[in-house]
DNA sequence: CATGAATGAGAGTTCATTCAT
DNA sequence: GATGAATGAACTCTCATTCAT
């Protein structure tokens, strides 16, 4: 097996043990029996346990910057005429997209929501740099519809941590029950919270 | 110094260790220290390292049912014509003071939201449990307004932990900002995007 | 057992198992058998294997300074005239006194001349500090002896280092050949070259 | 490049990095990086690590051997009437050609008076042979001197010993100073000392 | 009750050496 | 012949926990 592949086999393997064990209980020995090599091999791909599980967070960070860019291409919709349904919809699907990337394998979730925190500053540093693109994903879309009167004037970063808060939360919570999600009702019912608010249109003024 | 006294007092210095250092960086040496005695007198007064904590823990759950047991007492107002800052300032107020409780001494919320995370299961426990007290509280005044028709018909449970959730990467943002908090605003942002929803008025149907 | 001591029982032990095996080739293992206490202990006294090292070498250093001290007070003989062979005899019975010092223990000699050589730059500033020493009380005698015009116009310095050179290199034939070393022959012998020199009485001028 | 060019290359480059980090720092890699090759390959050439390290000192062995020779053939001086000085400088000189064998190049003198010192069995025999070998250089010549009667009944072999000690002892110094050494002025310090002694020459009896 | 000296399991890490390519 | 990926023995060091005083 070749470098490049190689590193990759370790980092996947790592990122099983780490989502399984978390950073402390996870040994180098654990890794090294997943990916089936000797303890040494390890250490000609990563300089420590540290920048195993660093570069493991880098991969998610990768991964969710890329998922900006593709997010960054498609607007939201300004038609003239904007029904609430359509702005739900649409809402709904893009948060679908951005759960697939983080829900996409199981470990990535338990790492980035439960592993990772409160490790060290480096982990930490890397850890609010996702967290940051995933806000500002949110955000960029925030700040586009308020120009185009959509959405009512609220501070854009400040909502879009609480949005991406309660998501994570919900992710938590779903974690602990340790069943499979329902991510279409998970975004279906965020959504629709932040959209439309808590209020019943019978309450006015 | 008599027995329960020295504990809570043993306590209170690991709270401040744990919230400065994280679990597994807090050595009992540096406890001990904190609180002025010898290594072994710690272990008069707790079985292992891991009772400290989750003790530590525990103490923050029952200042939290607590919280639970003083907000059961007063219902949320329901009068014949609710008017929508009437909600809003309702909400916000309570919610200071739901975080006046955890922002309390700042070693709280720190080790809360980053040092108690992924450790262990037993610790998990405690934290959910914790987690599942604050969620609870929201989400009883949510079924008390759904029943009123206040709020429109959202699954409770959900929206609570979303709202929750939210506050908390709010406060983690403010944790690592580490500048101090103005909980006026976050109390008002949150509210304003929980009650009333991104979606300007002139969005309808 | 109390703290000094230990330290004390530990440096002891350290001593012969590194005179014995070499800094590389010596266990932290080795010398807490030696001691009869387990590996942890050590680290209670010392911070890590080179300062146990250190330590050992730093009490060596320690005695060749007080040697100083007592060698300072007694100056040299400078009678009115003073005949070769009391110098002679003088400077033997001075170089015992010196000899004895570090032969005083077998494993001083070893560490000294052989285990502590080329090891790190920490080491070789203490086994430097114990060269001058030595070095300083020869070049001490050579000056006050100049100033009487015992001894002729040499750079004491450079002088006192070819002195101690050569004993140290005598000793370690001393080692090499591990059997007893006759001391009174060496330091006669050594005296009768550096106070004499090789020529025969009848080469004059 | 062929097989035992191949193996000198690889010797002068371990010279190199042995002089420049002391065998223990002194990895593999580093010696191959020195030498341009991949690490399997030195293993065709050399059985291990301390096999490198002794053939490197074998060679020095050789050159040193080498100069014994040569100085076989040219015996000291003993004409009828021979003044002071004309051994002062003729025994400078010799010194001299002596010293720029082992000045020759700067890592040969850091790898004998540091590096090789105290490591292993099969190190110290070789290191042994060589100061032997320098011993027995001088020793010779004092014997032949002795026959003639220059030099003064001592010891010869043990006043080889004094002499060698004392000017590696010096040139140690000279190393620790890490400046340049003045050569010739050791080499007269060195002589004179050892020719003529300490003595004053109005001291007599 | 209080202590802190003693402990030792267990962790990460290094690097000389091998061997399939 | 040349390579360097793979190896694993062996090392130092940490720290929660125990227990004699």
């Amino acid at each position: 097996m070749r470098g490049p592949e190689r590193q990759q086999q370790i980092l996947a393997c790592a990122k099983r043990v780490f989502a399984r064990r978390g950073f402390h209980a996870a040994n180098i020995s654990h890794i090294c029996a997943e990916a089936g090599i000797g303890r040494g091999t390890l250490y000609q791909y990563f300089e420590n346990k540290k920048a195993v599980f660093t570069a493991v967070l880098r991969q998610v960070l990768e991964r969710v910057h890329e998922l900006m860019e593709q997010q960054r291409a498609s607007h939201p919709p300004t038609p003239a005429r904007l029904r609430r349904e359509d702005v739900v919809a649409y809402s709904a699907r893009r948060l679908r997209r951005l759960l697939d990337t983080v829900f996409d394998d199981d470990g990535t979730l338990r790492i980035l929501l439960r592993e990772a925190v409160g490790l060290d500053v480096d982990v930490e540093n890397v850890l609010s740099e996702i967290d940051d693109t995933f806000i500002t994903i949110v955000e960029r879309d925030l700040i586009l519809w308020r120009q185009a009167s959509v959405v009512r004037p609220l501070d854009a970063r400040i909502t879009a941590t609480l949005m991406v808060g309660g998501i994570e939360k919900l992710a938590l919570a779903a974690l602990r029950g340790n069943g499979p999600v329902d991510l279409d009702a998970l975004a279906d019912q965020t959504v629709r919270l932040h959209i439309l608010g808590l209020l019943s249109d019978n309450i006015r003024d």
